[in-house]
RNA sequence: CGCGGGGUGGAGCAGUCUGGUAGCUCGUCAGGCUCAUAACCUGAAGGUCGUUGGUUCAAAUCCUUCCCCCGCAACCA
């Protein structure tokens, strides 16, 4: 009955902002949300995944107006990147919403008008640089000038704010009852500190600049980008013409740490106040550097997902960055230990492996006579084979993606280690029963395996199920057992040249 | 004294709460095995567990001194 309950599943990657170009980060966030829709799907949910680009703001305005384009035309095209990025990745199917879309204004004046109880106009009032055209926070100014050298100076301009203030108690209790609204652990501790220091009333419009969503009622005022950008997700899911609760209640955000607090303070406090549900579980992840230093244009390290792919290929990609690094954590992009990862688990762990084995079976004939008549050993990784979409759940579940991978490998070494100890090679020879059973344990891991693989490398997945003639639609059909059956000659699925 | 996390063999980490002769993954070296893009097995090298002093029969683990690194500290998507 709760799986009823559960049968829907939601996540999402931040939407970009349009201020450059893609690099490795955006594809991270994005892998990330798709490895977990993809397993949802399997796993029998209906997922709704969203991704997307943010385009309000001053400087987009100024980025359009620096290269002479008109401010629709330069979103559009830096839009199209991070659309062709979600392509060349492969995400899987998903919502891609540009917060310049007729749908989304519509969504974030929705949600304006239902936090409106908490809104008030005063005046906002920071320090600010004229030539940079932006406030600069207070801890960056130094002897008057911003970080890029530019004066500063005390404005104030007519604002609305946020009553975020009166959230402070509401949101330590939401924390407080649920222990994984924030992940990983390290970074809700200070979100929690955050909170705990005070709470501050949030400006959110600006009357400097025109490039964002009108806000109803005030000629002359746009959103500041937290109501537009966050409400991003609830757009996508269909408000306001569209009741989001079930969906929302099951929601995954995928987050990089730097905008944690955006999403695992204001957002909450947004949608207590417009009476919405509250997403499952914000989770921030880490950091990549390059070659052991911080990626920068100036360095010229910056990683482009685009070299790698072409480079070391798509799905190589997709293992290194969720196996290198336990999800959540700051992590090193280096191209040694990215080949090392692609030579030694990918082709001489679980490459070796399918091809050791279906490699075997052609040469035996093609066909394999199953017999599921097993003895201890064989039980013994049949029964890991039948568990492992079962281990992977629950880590699924905390975002542990690193963890899952783990957990395939695991079987895959230990099937190798069983090709070694059964000696097939030797079987085929001497007891062909036993030879069937071995095999068929083995067929039954390596299935399981393509299985556990195909959210993470859908195409090296397909090219297994292919092989084994599997639809590869769906977990249930991991319980369906081969009958007698004709296997395809296999061919290396991580070839080294 | 702003808050928090951390310093453990080449790398990344566990162990610290509930003291008892240091462990995991990867890497390195030697041997065995070989169906395969090879894997697996056996053995070996390598750590004064950041520093100081203390408690104790016994400390990576408890208390103390100092050093170092990293987050957060509100308008940065």
């Amino acid at each position: 009955m709760r799986k009823e309950r559960l049968s829907e599943f939601c996540v999402t990657t931040p939407i970009y902002y349009i201020n450059g170009d893609p690099h490795v980060g955006h594809a991270y966030a994005s892998i990330a949300a798709d490895i977990i829709a993809r397993f949802k799907r399997l796993d029998g949910f209906r997922v709704h995944f969203s991704t997307g680009t943010d385009e309000h703001g001053i400087k987009v305005a100024r980025s359009a107006e620096k290269s002479g384009m008109d401010v629709h035309t330069y979103s559009d095209i830096i839009s199209r990147k991070f659309k062709d990025m979600s392509r060349a990745v492969n995400l899987s199917e998903h919502d891609f919403i540009r917060t310049t879309e007729e749908r989304h204004i519509r969504s974030a004046q929705a949600l304006w008008k239902m936090i409106e109880k908490d809104i008030y106009k005063s005046s906002y009032s920071g320090w600010y640089s004229a030539r940079d055209e932006e406030y600069v926070p207070e801890n960056e100014v130094v002897d008057g000038k911003a970080p890029s050298g530019a004066p500063v100076e005390w404005m104030e301009e007519e604002s609305f704010f946020f009553r975020l203030s009166s959230y402070q108690d509401k949101l330590l209790e939401l924390y407080e009852k649920n222990p994984d609204f924030i992940a990983p652990v390290a970074r809700r501790n200070e979100v929690i500190s955050f909170v705990k220091s005070g709470l501050k009333d949030l400006s959110i419009s600006r009357s400097k600049f025109n490039w964002g969503i009108p806000i109803p009622g005030a000629d002359g005022h746009v959103m500041y980008v937290w109501i537009d950008a966050l409400a991003n997700y609830i757009t996508s899911l269909g408000f306001p013409d569209k009741d989001v609760t079930s969906m929302m209640s099951q929601c995954v955000h995928i987050v990089g740490k730097e905008i944690l607090r955006f999403h695992a303070v204001y957002w909450p406090a947004f949608l207590i106040s417009a009476g919405l549900e509250l997403p499952r579980r914000i989770f921030a992840h880490g950091w990549w550097t390059s070659e052991g230093q911080k990626m920068s244009k100036s360095i010229g390290n910056v990683v482009d997902p685009y070299d790698v792919i072409k480079n070391f290929g798509l799905d190589q990609l997709r293992y290194f960055l969720f196996r290198e690094v336990r999800f959540g954590e700051d992590g090193d992009f280096s191209k040694e230990n990215m080949k090392n990862r692609i030579s030694y688990d990918l082709a001489n762990d679980l490459g070796n492996l399918v091809q050791r084995v279906l490699a075997f079976i052609q040469k035996i004939g093609g066909n394999l006579e199953t017999n599921y008549d097993l003895n201890e050993a064989e039980k013994r990784v049949f029964e890991k084979s039948k568990n492992l979409i079962v281990q992977m759940r629950n880590l699924i579940d905390k975002q542990d993606l690193c963890g899952a991978l783990e957990t395939i490998w695991n079987l895959v070494s230990e099937s190798n280690k069983f090709v070694n100890d059964m000696k097939p090679w030797e079987l085929v020879k001497t007891d062909t029963n036993r030879l069937n059973a071995v095999l068929t344990v083995l067929c039954e891991s390596i299935r399981s395996i393509a299985f556990g693989i195909a959210p993470f490398l859908p195409d090296t997945a397909k090219k297994i199920f292919d092989f084994m003639d599997i639809e590869g639609k769906s977990f249930e059909e991991i319980e369906i057992r081969f009958t007698n059956q004709t296997f395809e000659a296999p061919i290396p699925l991580f070839p080294k040249d």
